[in-house]
DNA sequence: TATGAATGAGCTTTCATTCAT
DNA sequence: GATGAATGAAAGCTCATTCAT
């Protein structure tokens, strides 16, 4: 058959990146079928091999890009900053506007990562570190000054990302609540549980809260984090 | 040849219960094949079918069980207390036991949703919504008596359910930190965060509390983070 | 669909050898499809996989079946002869015989070698050089009595198995000469090319022979035994 | 892009042809594809159509070029030879060094058939028969001479041929023989088979025979059995 | 001359499911 | 209660081939 005009592989490419997101999101990894996502760009399913080489690394692009993209701008948005209740305000509305915009992306990137095979996943873990760590440092940063009241920066961290994320659970454009009224709750949640419900200029007395009175811990045996 | 003394159906059916929240958990609904699942039992595949009608309410068994199950041993926990603040902390301990110890079944109920059909899936999505409203009942009783800092419960109550939640996306039994220290953790960062960063008035006493008092929930028989 | 009564797996399963020798005979091993063995004997594709694991492994199975057949049954058929022009004919004979009446499978054992993959060709060829290592050794203890003139047993190994193998490539059961005149006439050439001739009364010079004369027949363009 | 100086549609179908050859060689005609191909000569597969209508033609191309070929050159090299005996020596020698330096071509020819369609086929196995013929002239002549012993020409043609034909299945250039020592391996065995009768007792001297005259061997680096 | 996008058919293989025994 | 043979649909993927550019 004739090409559209103007239709070009760049533009199918596109297409594809597109259309699979949308699937993967709608029906996950396994349950999308690639005739399916031929279907959907108007291509035979044979043909989508001109695009990538498998199932498998389709899901593994759209992730990685993702994943680069997310790290790339949050880098870019707390650049600059120094105070670390600043950072934390930053990361948070850009976490959870990037969140509220790439909802697909976003979810996909939570929930395939099982669907990576071995190599994919190792790449995909490391810069999901590397996104963790910048909260983290923010978390320890905080701390070190005495404005953040986090015993376990790590679990903190994961605790903080899970809540911001699950946003991507619930939300929808156009709901009752504007993006800022949402940023504002959230954040509100975030800021009150890092800086424990004192007021944070005549910071309360830490003594009261009865959580550091069991020092003893096991040696420090990391936790692996999460599932491989 | 006779079949061992003492085996019969119910414990078959229990076998494959188990064996399909090991598989589900590590490989996924539509990755689970009902040959490995048979495999995993000792059975042929076809002989699975005395024991479930297919795949899909194996599935909505495993999922609509752990739910029902969720929502009744939290009302237990809640029963009788009156206090949102004691309420809330007792919500966060229990949620976050119950995470540690039944993992695989709280990831299944987590990331399988998807893959249950309409009519299934909204049974499920009413049990989730009845254990949420437990939750957003404790935040707008404890707004309503000034002691939360809550502008909008509902989104609250997802941002919390999700912080908690994301537990079972890291947690391995016998890390570094006990289970103690854990919910410690979590609650404060909750607690914190609901309460706003004002200074609760006189803090109740902490002993108070329920959430230590039962560490013993159950005798942590769950498979653990399955690896094989 | 009900089962044929009094079909097994058994019958089945042999059935697919069956088909499987004929169609890899007919078409090769790369052109018959598995839909087409399926149709054979009356099952779906996908029904075959209860009978071998894959394609691949239903070639080896072939392969290996028969080069063990035929590695026996020459043993077996040499057994307590000792006489090396005895031993000469009886695998002469035996090979013969073998390969009218095994058409098919002895086809394919030397056709299909280079479908097989590394792990399989590695045993068929242990199996292949065993078979020539008995007629190797006919020829070297020929040798050694002086009752054979053999300059080098590899070769003449080869070229003497290349002879008696070719028959499969042209007889056809019923056709105008007996299976024994076809012995007769096959075992006359070995037996006359081992035991090095008449003396071909006043053999010509050799110089005349124009054979060596031009080693340069073309400068060696020719692409060598590729492997890339 | 200019081309590169000289590069032209010759070029190119000379090189598609030898790759062509080679592939086929390695992985068999149905094995191979025109991708592979195309990549190869360094074109998308596309482009190949410019050179052959079809995968069908370029394989009856190879064949069809190699079989006159080898036919031309066999007449060629028994031109003006009349004695039945100087003529098969004749025969051998350029058979077996024909086959030496084409290994590629001449596999190719005989391993292929199959899978050249119907019409094709018959141009090819009449041109074999030509081939053939020319080997079976030579016996029934020298049959009438009472110079050989055959007994049945037609099956001793195609046993000849085919043991000549095996050395493209072991032969290796490089190997521990010179082509000349396997040429006059070979062709012991062929005079042998078809003079036959030879009195195995009185033995004549194996001194005039010129073979054993060259004991110059390389240190017997075995050649390797075939390709693996 | 060559590209590169696309087709449409076909491949091997896996799967959930059925059912006579 | 369980087997094991079989189905039928669908999956991911490869292929030879076409054709506008």
């Amino acid at each position: 058959m004739a090409r559209t005009i103007g239709s070009n592989g760049a533009r199918t490419a596109e297409a594809i990146r597109q259309a699979g997101v949308k699937l993967i999101y709608k029906h996950g990894y396994e349950a999308m079928s690639l005739r399916q996502l031929a279907a959907e760009v108007g291509l035979q399913s044979g043909s989508l091999y001109k695009y990538f080489d498998n199932k498998q690394t389709l899901l593994f692009d759209i992730v990685r890009d993702h994943m680069e993209d997310l790290l790339g701008k949050a880098e870019a948005d707390l650049a600059g900053i120094e105070d670390p209740l600043a950072r934390l305000r930053v990361f948070c509305a850009f976490h959870l506007r990037y969140h509220m915009t790439r909802l697909a992306h976003v979810f996909i990137a939570n929930m395939e990562i099982r669907s990576l095979d071995e190599a994919h996943r190792a790449v995909v873990v490391g810069l999901r570190r590397r996104y963790e760590g910048l909260l983290e440092g923010i978390l320890r940063q905080g701390a070190a000054q005495g404005v953040f009241e986090v015993r376990e920066p790590k679990v903190a961290t994961y605790a903080i990302i899970s809540m911001l994320t699950g946003i991507c659970m619930w939300y929808l454009p156009g709901g009752r609540l504007s993006q800022d009224e949402i940023v504002d709750t959230y954040t509100a949640l975030v800021i009150g549980g890092v800086t424990g419900g004192a007021p944070l200029q005549p910071l309360a007395a830490p003594t009261e809260l009865p959580v550091h009175e069991k020092p003893t811990r096991r040696p420090a045996s990391v936790p692996k984090a999460a599932r491989t």
